[in-house]
DNA sequence: AATATTATTGGACGACTGTCCAATAATAGG
DNA sequence: CCTATTATTGGACAGTCGTCCAATAATATT
């Protein structure tokens, strides 16, 4: 398979559909015709690139990592202070209110999902949570905080996922925006 | 059926296997099969007792909320001080590290599995946090924060479910220890 | 002890699951 | 243009899913 080929398009075409799916039913509540259906394709043609639901969600990690990955450069281009840096991943949260209302968090579900009984396939998504990690414990250390990074990484990545678990069983936006404005807080006042 | 009846004996088993197997596996994830091998019942016997699976997790949810209900109640007799109660919550997360550092929090990961695509029961499965919610926030009145007593509930709510689901991803106590002795602190200030 | 109610046995049911494959069509390279 | 590779068609496959039920056993009620 070339790249810019057909097979390629149609590649993409099947991550994008298992991407959306994963995200909004979880990845078990996902049938492969569920992938079918949305694709349009046929059975035997998404087993021509995949060879199992699970090849299929490797791929949606990746592909989830790369978003990701162009978010976060795009962000260290935007902002050079390390606080604006860390107020953008924030804001993120508030400029995807209402997906994290209705479906959660697309990292943090897919983790608590595959955690209970498909530890395996936790440990290829547990990648997305440690790019976020890293990238925070850097500017961490950027102000100065370079003992305990890594630690208030983690600290913020918690409190994110426990805005969205919160925000998601109550379906409440204005929860949300009031704990985004006291993570903010926190940030300004470090 | 009546009261004390061994039919009561047999519905509290398949309550009590199903309810442990719903933690570990998730609810999606545990089959109907799962539910016969670990209680050693037969298929129709328990649908004797249960006319369906979301049956068998209504009741599940119950039985949660009933503990939960006692465990509140042993709190309130054993601490009148309300920093004290608020202490009692969090020390429930260290006091269970080894369960949830294994397969998440039983109400948070319950929710967020249900709040994808099965909202019906996700909105039963809610009370237990319901349940927490309202104690925590007769808390937050009693230490005179009656204006903002349920926003401070949710937000310690939130608070312990994102340290539980990023424990969980990283399977790491320490990273559950220093995050509620962060807790803990926060509430002795307050 | 006879009867009515409740509990258990044991298996059948269709629908759906993820997987696989041979036949055919389309495309790319020489 | 012919051949080799890649892509698509369309369906079959065994296994598991949740559900249901008639027959039998055990227990309560009178």
């Amino acid at each position: 398979m070339n790249i810019g080929s057909k097979g390629e398009k149609t590649r993409a075409d099947i991550v994008g559909c298992a991407n959306r799916l994963f995200y909004e039913l979880g990845y078990e509540a996902t049938s492969f015709s569920d992938i079918v259906d949305a694709s349009g394709l046929y059975r035997g043609n998404i087993y021509h690139y995949f060879k199992s639901k699970e090849d299929i969600l490797r791929a949606v990690v990746e592909q989830r990592l790369e978003e990701f990955r162009t978010l976060l450069t795009q962000w260290d281009k935007a902002h050079t202070n390390p606080k604006a840096r860390l107020l953008a991943f924030v804001d993120m949260i508030t400029g995807h209110q209402s997906e994290l209302v209705e479906y959660g968090c697309p990292i943090g579900s897919l983790n608590t999902e595959l955690g209970k009984d498909r530890r395996d396939l936790q440990l290829a998504a547990r990648a997305l949570f440690d790019l976020f990690r890293d990238w925070l414990a850097v500017c961490f250390v950027a102000l100065g905080r370079g003992a305990e990074a890594k630690t208030m990484a983690l600290h913020l990545l918690g409190r994110a996922q426990g805005i969205a678990v919160i925000a998601h069983v109550y379906q409440d936006r204005r929860l949300l925006k009031r704990e985004t404005d006291q993570l903010e807080a926190w940030i300004r006042q470090l």
